[in-house]
DNA sequence: CTCCAAGCGGAATGAGGTATTCCGGTTATC
DNA sequence: GATAACCGGAATACCTCATTCCGCTTGGAG
């Protein structure tokens, strides 16, 4: 977000910003993190020179962009947990959440992907492990209480919410057309209550 | 593969011919379709100039990778079938082998994704057919046997596979480093044998 | 109502990247 | 030993963006 130590902007400029911020957020859970700019440009209904009067470089923007999005997602992690009756309900209904249309699992992306520039931001940095505790916490409280299986981590879980609902166009068109579908088939292959037959191989990561 | 029609090949000529096809294969399985001939010449050890006597575009060279890609699959997918003793370890065996390191599903990856060029080579689309049908046959038996849920349908399988495997260096970290772990969630979730709480939200495509 | 700084759209610029071509030097094969 | 095939890789031609620039508009203070 551009500081805001100068004068404050005009009726026309702010209500543009906005519609700037929300376009590059939908462009780029859509297409991924090196969209053009000019897409998020037309989707916001302005002109390029319009997005660099506002940030001075891409960088910025995504910075932004990122930034809005991981507080966000902070927020309706915790809501989904502090409101969900046990941690497998709240495992079920963050996976909806994420599998809503224009949600996408973002900060999910940008937390596995390499994009030097955006982790670095403080703010960006310290919502995205606020995230990952709240997560953490999820599982391991899920695990303590016999509901999700005791094999997998917290890396797990955003490494498979991460595959399935980020940047759609880049996905099989089944999976991009019915995310929740594959979140649901991964919820399943997580429940603890199961029987399994052989061991998962390999190791949780994170 | 380009025609043979003419002369043969001075031998050299096709020891880098087999170069340059592997090469581009081990390429586009790990960058994706779109990567760079000049990348795909280095992995050959051979200059850009020797591709483009062998394929007149890059399209050309694709679409060659493309159909001894879907044949050897093909094959393998056979093989692996027939010295299967049920439908079940053929999928754990199919699945095994898809993560085995240099193969990845790229024939998953070529039949949902749009490359029109491609997937208009008759002999390309014919083995893609065959690939298909005996998923076809192995999901249906499966689920005649009871083993394989019958919630979904082949077009999941290959989705699945294909999110999996396809394209290492655009996927999670974790994901790409261990496609087996993440394939055998999947088997875990295909299981008919574990009991449900919920079905499957969406359709089966396919 | 007037004025003008703050805004705006979008064409123009420039850098970076990659498919394809070209050619002087090699090397199988006869 | 001759020569048609081959080679490597520099040079060329495009194309895709990020970013800049500038003449036109407009919110809103006076």
């Amino acid at each position: 977000m551009p500081t805001n130590d100068a004068a404050p902007l005009r009726a026309d400029a702010r209500r543009n910003l906005t519609k700037i911020m929300s376009a590059a957020r939908d462009v780029v859970v859509e297409h991924g993190l090196d969209a053009p700019m000019e897409l998020v440009a037309r989707r916001a209904g302005v002109g390029v020179g319009t997005l660099y009067r506002r940030f001075p470089t891409r960088e910025a923007l995504l910075g932004a962009v990122a930034e809005a999005y991981v507080a966000d997602l902070v927020t309706a992690t915790r809501r989904i947990i502090d409101g969900a009756a046990d941690p497998w309900s709240a495992l079920r209904e963050l996976v909806d959440w994420c599998a809503s249309p224009g949600q996408g699992a973002l900060a999910a992306a940008l937390a596995d992907l390499p994009v030097a520039q955006v982790r670095a931001l403080p703010a960006f940095a310290r919502s995205r492990q606020e995230w990952l505790d709240l997560l953490d916490g999820l599982v391991t409280d899920g695990q303590r209480a016999g509901t999700i299986r005791a094999d997998i981590g917290t890396g797990d879980l955003v490494a498979l919410l991460t595959v399935f609902t980020c940047h759609p166009d880049q996905l099989p068109r089944h999976v991009a057309d019915q995310p929740a579908r594959y979140l649901h088939l991964m919820l399943d292959a997580l429940d603890a209550t199961a029987p399994r037959a052989t061991p998962l191989p390999g190791t949780p990561p994170s």
